[in-house]
DNA sequence: GATGAATGAGTCTTCATTCAT
DNA sequence: GATGAATGAAGACTCATTCAT
């Protein structure tokens, strides 16, 4: 009995984790973290102010969480396509970017956390730790894709490849239309693929040789 | 007489308006837009809170100024490019795109104007005419290098270029060194070059069929 | 058996009220009582908030059942006291100061409701009546003491041997050394010894010329 | 002309440091110092909260400027006395506690700080350098008055000292009448004295026989 | 026009207390 | 009776903006 209610409990409380961190989600996503005020984010939550800070220490830890869950959302989707495409860089780029797209249009917190080139302190410590494991996942990406590069080509494919889907993925969900959305989201596709297509060459022109 | 202290007055609140505008523009570039404080502003440029406002309507209005006068300067460097370049594409981007990054390292609150993809409300408003502007350099410079594209290939290659500059040019002033700075750069290039061409090939296959 | 299990809710609920009082005097020993919150009191005995206030109907009614208790733990110390001393203050003095430095030594939590000339409101409302005890308690032993005295000498003996006490008490019991607060100590007796024979000469000498 | 403004505005702000300081001190001595709101202390001197802190960094610095306030007009009424007094002890304390009775009839706030043995860290910290001013200044005093101390013995004494006018103090001020208190100020001399004569008299034989 | 003190609404956060389970 | 999540009224403090000088 006391199990029972013990997992109640924590139901209870992870159903308000949800709420909240719900919330938070759809305030970021509009007004942006700074904009946004705690007590906004527990009005929108149906929770008093006083319970948000039983949950999250404070704005910040609530944008700590907030990013970790989308990190893990993201893991569940990259397991996917790691061992998908064959040669053909094209498609690989396709079935990567497809599941990355439709998670930022469900997720419309996700730009306020991630697609920022200027945050404040406090917000760039709490996501940093999931920014790598992104890094990480595309990095895993990248070499698979591309055998012949070396490490300090992969890490810089790396950030030329996340900068470009950060720089369009919000042209992408704030597209008028879904035509246009569609249009842009293949635009990025093709940019990508044009792009590592461009690395994958010099890279094997770079081993031959030797 | 009065004619010349008139113009004495103006001469003088040119003056201050520049020194608020200057040091708008470097607290923008270090604090970001909400972080940073009307009277920081005002203190920086050595002037009273009072002061500012007797030439700014608002916090939002300074970005406003800044976001025309950047407009401005980056018209000049525009002129030039223009006209450059023969039938090489590479050649073209890196004429255009050189006084660019140049022009985001010597003004280092550019960024938090142009390079966000998550602004208030306010400020986005702010900064709407002169995105356009740019838009329509952006454009006429597609157009140049691309004769086949129609209307809607234009916006959207112009649409996919900004986001890809305004994506990657973080990483690029924010760059640790010197030599990482300019092999972002140049695979910025590389990564428009490259979708340009793929943009350009499918234009010329539209094209020649009929 | 209604009773046998009424004596065990009972029991239950002492020993309920003797954790949270316990709980209490530790933490209003540490802090002080305003930065106890009855939640850490709650906490450090072991019992839920809502526990706690079922016993007590607030923060004041807490600070005034361990009033009362420690009200009730002097009383037994005096009636040790009071007896001994033959016609030597010093040696009364002595005798009825170490109980008392040892239980404020015993008990940490006591002077953070008696050692205090600066407190809420409701907190004195609450410790009123068990200060007048204490008083009436001091009152008889300076009588005993001094017997030439009249009763508004005695009161005002008594005010201002408390207050010395009061005073000293939280000197000693702070002291960084054992040796530093025996000294104190020995000086809080000689000082109340020394101002209570200076009220006794007075008295004598005020009655025999009747 | 710019020093009159300049003047003027030091003025003013040394105005507005007044009416705070005057309020703040005002609403501590009611409520104590937890208890007492930046916002009512702001309200009580008819200013902004803003005001309040263009002043003062926070609560705990105002209370730091009170404290030293407090000690500056505390230094000069002791400068009064340290030189008077001949060779007897009673006239002597009963010269240098008239205007300390005086001073603490005259400023309500001042036990708030002074007369604690229990208070908030931060509050600790803003008024110990204060403290440790008016340790020295009494320790001149005791030195001066009983010549034959040693070091720990002053130490000791002023301690005690000290922590008696402390604990006898908030009595005096509280008294309900004029009679009683001028009652209870008697005795805390009387006590002072004795204690002092007894401390002498220790110091005076432990003297002789080397 | 310039100054900078003054404003006060609004922010994050805490905590005594309540109440559904 | 016990629990502990929930409450919400405040409190300390900030900052865009105003206004008397």
């Amino acid at each position: 009995m006391a199990e029972v209610q013990a997992r109640r409990r924590q139901e209870r409380g992870r159903a308000r984790i949800d709420q909240i961190l719900a919330a938070a989600a759809a305030t970021f996503g509009e007004l942006g973290y700074e904009a946004t005020t705690t007590n906004a984010i527990a009005a929108r939550a149906g929770v008093s102010p006083g319970s948000l800070y039983q949950f999250f220490a404070n704005k910040e830890d609530i944008a700590r969480a907030m990013a970790e869950r989308y990190a893990d959302q993201l893991a569940q989707l990259d397991d996917v396509d790691v061992t998908s495409a064959g040669d053909d860089l094209g498609l690989a780029v396709r079935a990567a970017l497809g599941p990355i797209v439709a998670f930022n249009l469900q997720h419309p917190g996700f730009k306020a956390l991630f697609a920022r080139t200027d945050m404040p302190a406090a917000m760039r410590d709490a996501v940093a730790p999931v920014h790598e494991r992104i890094e990480a996942r595309v990095a895993a990406l990248v070499a698979a894709l591309i055998p012949g590069l070396d490490d300090g080509g992969i890490s810089t494919t790396v950030t030329v490849v996340l900068h470009m889907v950060r720089g369009l993925m919000p042209a992408i969900t704030a597209a008028a239309s879904d035509e246009s959305r569609a249009t842009l989201a293949r635009e990025l596709e093709r940019s990508l693929t044009a792009y590592l297509e461009a690395v994958a060459a010099e890279a094997a022109s770079a081993q031959r040789p030797r």
